[in-house]
DNA sequence: TAAGTTTATGCAAATCTTTGCAACTACAAA
DNA sequence: TTTGTAGTTGCAAAGATTTGCATAAACTTA
């Protein structure tokens, strides 16, 4: 079974279509090594099936983020980014406010804080998103706000 | 000491310049009961502060959570939102991702997690930003994905 | 308190993201 | 297979957020 595929039966397993743009997003994501924007995968998707729209790319990211697919990452001012979503390795981000680079941290607990807050309130919890702001350690150097 | 002196004196201590319209956003953004939207700041604020530009509000709410003195919000496709942060009291928020409706959290073992992390690391947290999405007890009731 | 330096603001334009609507397609059922 | 229905897509327009640049204001130092 090829990743698409199981990518594809993984859509359709939680109600969704499959369709060829979501499945062709869903692999350009997962191909790429690092958390890329809506415009990349627009480009990168595009090369693939070049009818596809941008507002077609971010209609299918959020489907796909409801399906509990990908994560989507915002890193204060920079676009929206995206990646594939590891259920065996849960992790948070660590974005840089100042060069933006972003790291990622094992977040077991996290889940596991998350399934407690779903036993104690009523809400059914789908996805768990932590993301911790700073400066890295050559940001934190120089000094200067604004 | 009035509200406003105060935070503006927090404001100067962390390397801001207080001017008017900083401390009339982070006012508007202090009293409102709920987590409010930039056109709602934007609208709040220009009661008081007639010139002020939209632009200067997220210029703004952007330098007042680099000071750690306010949380962004963003929820699932709705526009970014903002509260006051309050120290003594880390939360982390619930999204139900149909009806949009928020809650908070007590939190403050994401914040011990963040203190580990930044030991472990060589990073300077400054923000801490832990999201749950989910559905809420009323909207999980009705199926239909989407 | 005046001058100088640096940062913040307003404005307009660029970018990023969402939305309404009509045409299209996936999937279920016949 | 064929048909019916509901969910998806493309397109264009609207809405949200960021940015460049010239001007204005805040803070520092004398």
């Amino acid at each position: 079974m090829s990743c698409g595929t199981r990518l594809a039966a993984q859509l359709r397993e939680r109600g969704y279509r499959v369709t060829a743009q979501r499945t062709i997003i869903l692999e350009t994501i997962a191909h790429m090594e690092d958390h890329i924007s809506a415009q990349q995968v627009y480009e990168g998707a595009r090369e693939r099936l070049p009818g596809l729209n941008l507002a077609t790319v971010y209609r299918t990211v959020e489907s796909l983020k409801g399906a509990g697919m990908i994560n989507m990452l915002s890193a204060g001012g920079e676009p929206m980014r995206f990646s594939l979503c590891d259920p065996e390795h849960p992790h948070s981000h660590l974005v840089c406010r100042k060069c933006g680079s972003i790291f990622e941290v094992e977040a077991e607990e996290i889940e596991a804080f998350a399934r407690r807050v779903e036993e104690a309130t009523s809400f059914r919890i789908d996805s768990v998103h932590l993301t911790l702001e700073g400066l890295c350690e050559i940001c934190k150097q120089k000094p200067s706000v604004s």
